[in-house]
DNA sequence: ATTACTAGCACTCGAGTAG
DNA sequence: TCTACTCGAGTGCTAGTAA
């Protein structure tokens, strides 16, 4: 059932345009697949029961809007292929320059991480985050990196709160070594939190809005 | 049972390095793909009927061969995400000219070949091919370019015999465009032949064994 | 047209077990 | 230990059909 299951969210990422969302009958997507109508319909509801898709049956045609987690399955079977044809290309995404507010600062300084961050990544991270926005036609290559694994953060506890895990990847900004971290419960968002042993709005010269390109090196 | 099929190979393909031998029993495929022992025992003798693997059964573990069937299915299911997920990155390969022997001139002139080469690549060829074996860390990468679909050139008779298809990637060398050709009945070899309206060895005056930079276009 | 329920059947899975 | 056969059970398919 499964394989039903993939096979379909492929089938509709390919039909539905950058906007996630496509017009097709069960008998649609049947042929498209290759089994019945009713395989079809038992395949979608499915889909919907375990909310890799949104649907609206207006009249006679059906909506169907593919979420999160659709994309999610595509991306890491794409993640997956890639690290057992160990294709690790480096993935280069430019995007620009974003005020950070602070919360950054507030959660890389925490103990639990700062420590975990000197093994695992070899750093003593400057206490801040460079944020920056990705440009929108980088967002599948973003997307594709999420869904790889990177190196993996433990979440911890302190006396207050609990805080999750997040995963790193290796990158660098203009010959600047630097890691991408992503909190590793959340869903897809444009920003990308930057963090290096350097501070790197003054290593690079960076104000706000300035463009940027970042190389990430994946090697799984 | 085509998605067993799938999950065995990208299994196997995980476990065996790059020469595609891998050492499991029936109970090890079982724990990995979390299914019963008879169940993977039935999956690899089927991938053996149908010539996605060989296998050798000394005394007591299993050997087991991907055949090139196996990484077709992997590697052209790379290339449907990257289709799906609009990913077109560019691929960047890199070899040396060999002496092309002149075999490749023989068939690209033939007209069956040439009036499909004008009409869907739009070119004239310079008659002869520029033949570059790919260095092997490049390996990947060409199979990933492969097993993509390129523009598709039919096959044709003449008098005296057949043709087969071909497929072709655009490309470019130093800025000059030229175009990829691959026989579609073949297996892999680590040598390609590119055509282009030029005569590239003039073009970018290459001679036997000069190394050079090769970047393929694939847009889908 | 649609979607999707029910019924019946075919196929695939894993337990048991032989070699 | 291994591989792989048989067979009963259960899953998941399609056809028929209702709404």
């Amino acid at each position: 059932m499964d394989y039903n299951i993939y096979n379909a969210i492929k089938i509709l990422k390919k039909k539905s345009g950058s906007k996630n969302v496509v017009f097709i009958s069960s008998a649609g997507l049947a042929r498209e697949m290759k089994i019945s109508q009713q395989t079809a319909s038992r395949i979608i509801i499915n889909l919907y029961k375990n909310k890799f898709i949104d649907r609206t049956m207006n009249n006679r045609k059906q909506k169907i809007t593919l979420l999160e987690k659709s994309l999610d399955v595509l991306y890491s079977e794409l993640n997956d292929l890639y690290s057992i044809l160990e294709m690790h290309q480096n993935f280069e995404l430019s995007g620009n320059v974003r005020n950070g507010l602070g919360e950054g600062k507030y959660y890389i300084s925490k103990e639990g991480y700062m420590k975990q961050f000197e093994e695992k990544l070899g750093i003593k991270p400057y206490p801040g985050t460079l944020n920056v926005k990705i440009n929108s036609e980088y967002e599948n290559i973003l997307r594709s990196v999420r869904s790889a694994d990177g190196i993996h953060i433990n979440g911890f506890k302190d006396d207050e709160r609990t805080f999750g895990g997040v995963k790193c990847f290796k990158a660098h900004i203009d010959g600047i070594k630097c890691f991408l971290i992503f909190p590793e419960r959340s869903s897809y968002t444009d920003i990308v939190e930057i963090i290096s042993d350097k501070y790197l709005r003054d290593e690079l010269k960076l104000n706000d809005n300035d463009e940027l390109k970042l190389n990430v090196d994946i090697d799984n």
